[in-house]
DNA sequence: ATGAAAGCGCTAACAT
DNA sequence: ATGTTAGCGCTTTCAT
């Protein structure tokens, strides 16, 4: 009887303006807080918005504004698209626990789904070995902390292959965030220069290993690395061994460059040392092969915490005390640090802080107001626990 | 001097219309693959959109199709705002390594930031808790895997204090998002009963503890405890302890509940036990409770690996070796199971196949192919490692 | 200070 | 099979 069809779908401004007895543009002043609005029609509005019970509408906003209000949060790999011999290959995340692998299982598998690599396995996909890491965990934290009082979310991205990457240029092209925050885990990571190419904002976490117009954050790695060897050669470690990152990314090659230099102005110019890949379980590998080379040695600095733990299981397992025997020092002060027993002494990256500083970057120059290519070094500090 | 202004911005469907001679609407339909068009012209408009490098504009397009293509997950806590004395108490997501607390910062702190708590900074912020546990890490891999190949991506959201909550009602709210898949870490959550007041379509991960009307995927954590004491038993064990989760939210009570009644129907009515809350401190505190009352126990069941983790430290301390003085068992088969010494025996919970369950649930609501609320319960398995 | 109107780029009837 | 047209809901000149 009445002649008020009500909207279908939720209210809009109109519906508002209408309530409120005023036009769509004023209603839109007062939803978006721009000035030269009437405090008494203000009020109105108000009360207009809340009985209608309105949210304003983000696609509709955005084609507008052309804003999106998200921005991608990718993590980065360097691989090819993925070949059938090179499944396994290539890539290393940096720092996994290393595959699932072991363990058979047992009991009953009744489960309703198929155990071999169903949609969203675990397997060894790259998003999997990912988020094994602390790592990855704390440059989230440190994004959600920043951006979440401005009213922004990180959309979640792996870029491991070719594809994916192009999937992410894609879908920054799209209009569907207003920027990218990148993570890249490995070395020659090609999509850094994909982006900027694409004349898309980005910001990097960590020195891009191709030089590329591109703003990013990093840590004083090689101070790090110093603050290491200092504290192994005061305590009187003298047969000190060291367990690198993978050598062809900056961040291994500038840890190592600082542990050794430190190493040879004190006097030791022989550095034995092994790689790994920053997973625990390659620390433990490049353990195993320091200790049977080495069996005297008295100090290992290990270029990320995951490693040094696998390190420590090692050493326990072949009858050396840490930090009596050996000393071990870690790198990063992840959760793995204090997981372990001892806790790690380590060398703090303070992670959080520069993925929130590398979100700033990034919103800072989306708002125009800073347009330069920059970079923000951190410094690392050393944190003292059990293990050294 | 040529009359061709060039479009500003980049290249809309007008401009390939243009540039194919056809008009928008079949640039659009060869674009979104729809039948009813002529073979030829399909290739000619291909070109042109190649030639254009056109995008189509994802604000334009949701803004008609009702539809972003993006899903929220969201973590969610059952907090109130927190209030003063409220810090640390309360809060305890499934699981995290506790603390980074421990340890004193040496050396130079000459970083650019202030150390205290800066934006982004780690503290004990509940995202920093959250990633600390393996759990999260997988359920995100679950999710990215099923969605990716949609051309999907998640929006991460944290809901741990009823502001948080707000926030990311309103976000769906405002069709940021066309669903969202909750994770949530607490008893009493009110999150997933906002989102379906709000008619917004969503998918848990676990039974909510208070009746919902809401879908959701679970383990079958009795049956999970049932294997876990199947297994003490059969090895021999007869001092079994176990190491609960908090107790007021399900995952908790219904592993305690399916290991106490196997263990009865075992003829073993008397369990000790030590609540924890799915953190490896907790574990640790738990285990140092149970030693101390019941020095000879030969057998312990920990309701996550965490939690195992920080058992199997505690027992060495004490002098214990694992599994010969006194076998372990996890649950999860997280990554925290494989790094630990030895490798955790424990009940196996697949997460990220639940996971990407969760997130089909949520895309065929969307799809509107299935609009009953239902639940898929996973059946866990045992893993069997080193200790136990 | 407020309103009218244009238009962001796209999809989906509807017409042909 | 293709084109025409009418919005989706919002912000933003431009008048007033």
């Amino acid at each position: 009887m009445t002649e008020d069809p009500r909207p279908a779908g939720s209210p809009t401004l109109e519906d508002v303006a209408r309530a409120a007895g005023v036009s769509r543009a004023t209603v839109s002043r007062v939803v978006n807080g721009v000035r030269n609005v009437d405090p008494v029609i203000q009020e109105s509005v108000r009360q207009a918005v809340a009985a209608t019970g309105y949210t304003p509408n983000r696609a509709a906003r955005s084609l507008v504004t052309r804003r999106t209000d998200a921005i991608a949060l990718v993590v980065s790999g360097a691989g090819d698209d993925p070949t059938p011999e090179d499944e396994t290959g290539g890539a290393h995340p940096a720092g996994s626990t290393g595959g699932d692998g072991g363990g058979h299982h047992a009991g009953s598998t009744r489960g309703a789904h198929d155990p071999d690599e169903p949609d969203g396995g675990a397997g060894s996909s790259f998003t999997a070995q990912v988020f094994a890491d602390p790592f990855f965990g704390r440059v989230v934290t440190g994004v959600v902390n920043y951006l979440r009082p401005r009213g922004m979310y990180p959309v979640l991205m792996f870029a491991e292959t070719s594809r994916a990457r192009d999937e992410v240029v894609s879908y920054l092209r799209q209009g569907s965030a207003d920027g990218a925050l990148v993570v890249s885990t490995h070395a020659d990571d090609p999509l850094p220069a994909l982006i900027t190419d694409a004349g898309l904002p980005a910001v990097l976490y960590a020195r891009p290993s191709r030089p590329t117009r591109i703003s990013y954050v990093d840590l004083a790695h090689q101070d790090g690395a110093r603050l290491a060897a200092e504290h192994l050669l005061a305590r009187g470690c003298r047969r000190i061994a060291t367990i690198t990152g993978p050598l062809d990314v900056p961040a291994g090659q500038d840890r190592l460059a600082g542990f050794r230099d430190t190493m040879a102005r004190a006097g030791q110019p022989y550095l034995p040392l092994a790689e790994g890949r920053f997973t625990q379980e390659s620390g433990e590998a490049a353990m195993a092969r320091l200790l049977a080379e080495h069996p005297d040695l008295d100090g290992v600095f290990a270029a990320n915490d995951v490693m040094a733990v696998g390190a420590c299981h090692v050493l326990r397992e072949h009858g050396r005390r840490v930090p009596e025997d050996v000393a071990v020092i870690g790198f990063d002060d992840s959760s793995a640090a204090v997981a372990c027993r001892p806790p790690l002494t380590t060398v703090r990256q303070p992670v959080e802080e520069m993925a929130a500083e590398m979100a700033r970057l990034l919103l800072d120059r989306l708002a125009g107001s800073d347009r330069a290519v920059t970079s923000v070094i951190f410094e690392p500090s050393l944190v003292v626990r059990g293990s050294a």
